[in-house]
DNA sequence: GTCTATAGGATGATAGAC
DNA sequence: GTCTATCATCCTATAGAC
């Protein structure tokens, strides 16, 4: 292979697979920061690339939040499709149906932790005018997918999104720093964790480095 | 009464009535916009005070915001305090215990919408040093209330926080603007609110206009 | 206790070369 | 397609008067 890589001057690369490449470097930035807590500088920084060229590719940095919302919100349904789909040897016991798919799914979108958390930053910004708009319809089109698509009970869908919403909070908390150290941290996370082994791949190298 | 009101060229008063006012304001400001998005002179504004000045009483915005952070935290616990000695003429047939308490304590701080929202945005900061330390604090500290004080199981402390999760991010999404025109958000609100009463107060003036 | 003036430091966006 | 240079704006914080 050759020895390129993103911190030199720029490889000349397609547009699509640089603004990809730039997208999951916001995704983590805004993840991080929120959206006016990001810098387009730091976006650039974290995919290699000039701080002009990200505003030059989308515009302006709304433009860029947008985007990330949009992708972020198309791999989760993604994900929620495909595990819907469930072809796969899951739980042959017929367990709750597609409860633990949907959940199971969730939680490995975890492991991408700007992905979720850049959602939420969406979410809670609804006082924006456009970021407000796109934050709505992204819920409502999850909300719609669970009710229509997985054929979840309006409480049903209720519990999940109620769920999802407290992952999101304790990763963006970063709870996990306090797990080895604080009893209530510990049965927190233990209990709200879906399925341990990918929660905990989500969290690690969020815990302090020494108890 | 005297006709002295916020925007005269700052009236004199006492040191703390004027800090208490002036988290009041910065409560609503970092609630709407986040730390980053609410700038110290919105706050200032909000409070009719300089921007300066604002500074000066809290030495930086980062301190201010955590008073704010504070101040929420003192309040919601406040709150579930009274909720939880509950020697009122709540529910005497003895319905679900604390929960039902606690849940209307939740709903009514809802209709200060900047005191839920600004906890919202601390939580979600937690890779920044000092907020994060502060909210995985405060966090804690809830769950601590709810599991030893409120006698709540792991369990029921769980479900408690995750609903609350959710509402607070149904506020933060302004989710009541597609109140009217949206099925699917309509569903969600009627499902979600607890209280209707408290929940639809809070929520009045996000509603669009009209149909 | 509170303000005006302003320094000093980012940051988003534009212009234009390669 | 991608960069360097740079402008204009905004924002936190300080200095000092009243």
């Amino acid at each position: 292979m050759s020895s390129v890589n993103e911190q030199a001057p720029a490889t000349r690369m397609k547009a699509e697979d640089r603004r990809e490449l730039v997208l999951a470097a916001a995704t983590a930035v805004f993840g991080e920061r929120g959206y006016f807590g990001a810098t387009t500088d730091a976006v650039a920084k974290a995919a290699g690339v000039s701080q002009p060229y990200v505003v030059r590719m989308f515009g302006t940095k709304e433009a860029l939040f947008l985007a990330v919302l949009t992708r972020a919100l198309d791999r989760l349904l993604g994900a929620f499709r495909v595990a819907l789909a469930g072809d796969g040897p899951a739980h042959p016991d017929g367990s709750a149906a597609p409860h633990r798919g949907l959940g199971a799914a969730y939680a490995e979108l975890l492991a991408d932790r700007g992905l979720l958390l850049s959602l939420m930053h969406g979410f809670i910004l609804g006082s924006d005018t456009e970021i407000g708009a796109c934050a709505r319809a992204g819920f409502l089109q999850v909300y719609r997918f669970l009710r229509e698509d997985a054929g979840f009970s309006a409480d049903e869908v209720h519990e999940f999104l109620a769920e999802g919403m407290l992952l999101n909070t304790l990763v963006g908390i970063r709870m996990a720093v306090d797990y080895d150290t604080d009893p209530a941290a510990r049965e927190l996370l233990d209990t709200a964790l879906p399925t341990k082994a990918e929660f905990l791949l989500a969290l690690e190298g969020q815990r302090k480095p020494q108890a």
